[in-house]
DNA sequence: CCTACCGATCGGTAGG
DNA sequence: CCTACCGATCGGTAGG
């Protein structure tokens, strides 16, 4: 979540106190036109895709020029890798700490389902972006992030509960992983901020579902 | 599935006898150049995405020059159209006569089920374009697909279920309906043709744990 | 009128 | 952050 041009950066240079209103050069803190950038970009990317938004859509979006963006950012994919990173290794170490907690290994299951379902609803327009535009990544970007993580995570709750005797082992646990998944994952795709379920009681049901449909 | 430039269709005007094998001025039939390009357009559209493939790209792919693509289209976007279109109609007509045949509800489900995963593996390449790039259909255009029927079939299917009593009825039809849509259609993210899974089975595990996982 | 393209250029946008 | 631009490529169209 760092600015990767600001290498140096110096707090506070003496906000100007001049205009306290809005005025036609109003100066902001680069730190907060940062995060405002990559909000605008998780906003517009997850509503039109990465390819179909310009930098002059972004630039709008904040009101500053399309060549003034190259303050911030080197390249266009800058920001894709900015808002992919963040939301993959938040939502990864979220689920490490749960998978590899105590507890038996349907219940850890659970926790997980519960935990992603809340994170993914909290964070709609990253995880949209996450899912639909990550091969948009050059190659090198890519190789740089634990992609297959949170398969290999639930997978792996999967085939502790086979081994402890409380998941069905006539199927691969990867097909039942892979379910899972996309299950959970879809709710990008119909949720929207304001929908009658709360991500709380739609991430317990899931939960049950999949237990009562995965149990030996 | 026709070729919207093809208004009088004159079929097989006899065709060149003259270079049996590949000559640098091959002549193919128009239907033939129009299906292949379509083939072209689902595998290019589905690996690259709809907005970072070019005319040129698929030219290249089919061996035409960039310009003669418009004689089979009018726009980039027939192409699109016609991809999502022929797959959406396809899909719906194999679930609607299913779930408006006879029998219980929940064993049409299952049927429902086990069909759409068949055809989704099937139609890999089409089945991702349309998950993944309808947003890029004019809204003119993709008011004339009837995307949520999908949705609305295996829904209703659930609401048969909770009336008949087969199908627990203490959560949103809704909800368990996305809940199904997303496991099955998530398998366009992972399943690769020669994966040691057939469609077959993963179709019926995919039906047998959904049925585990919501009955009453 | 057709099939199967070519060479050149259109309005517009990309990243820099 | 702005002004003033570039090289290239985009989807699409011209006449032959």
């Amino acid at each position: 979540m760092s600015n990767p041009r600001a290498k140096h950066i110096v707090r506070d240079e003496a906000r100007s106190e001049a205009s306290p209103a809005k005025s036609k050069t109003e100066k902001k803190p680069r730190d907060e036109r940062w995060r405002e950038l990559l909000k605008a970009a998780a906003r517009v990317f997850a509503k039109k895709g990465y390819k179909s938004t310009s930098l002059q859509d972004l630039a709008d979006e904040i009101g500053i020029l399309k060549g003034s963006l190259y303050y911030y950012i080197d390249s266009k994919e800058d920001l894709l890798y900015e808002l992919v990173h963040g939301i993959l290794d938040g939502g990864i170490a979220n689920l490490r700490s749960i998978a590899l907690g105590g507890g038996d290994a349907l219940t850890r299951l659970e926790a997980v389902i519960t935990t992603h379902v809340e994170y993914l609803v909290d964070n709609l327009a990253e995880t949209t972006v996450f899912l639909h535009d990550i091969k948009h990544l050059s190659k090198e970007r890519r190789e740089t992030l634990a992609i297959d993580e949170y398969e290999q995570i639930i997978t792996r709750l999967i085939e502790e509960g086979q081994a402890e005797g409380t998941v069905r082992d006539d199927i691969d646990s990867r097909l039942i992983g892979m379910g899972v998944l996309g299950m959970v994952n879809w709710i990008y795709r119909w949720y929207r901020p304001g929908d009658t379920v709360t991500p709380r009681s739609l991430g317990t049901f899931y939960a049950e579902m999949v237990v009562s449909g995965i149990h030996a």
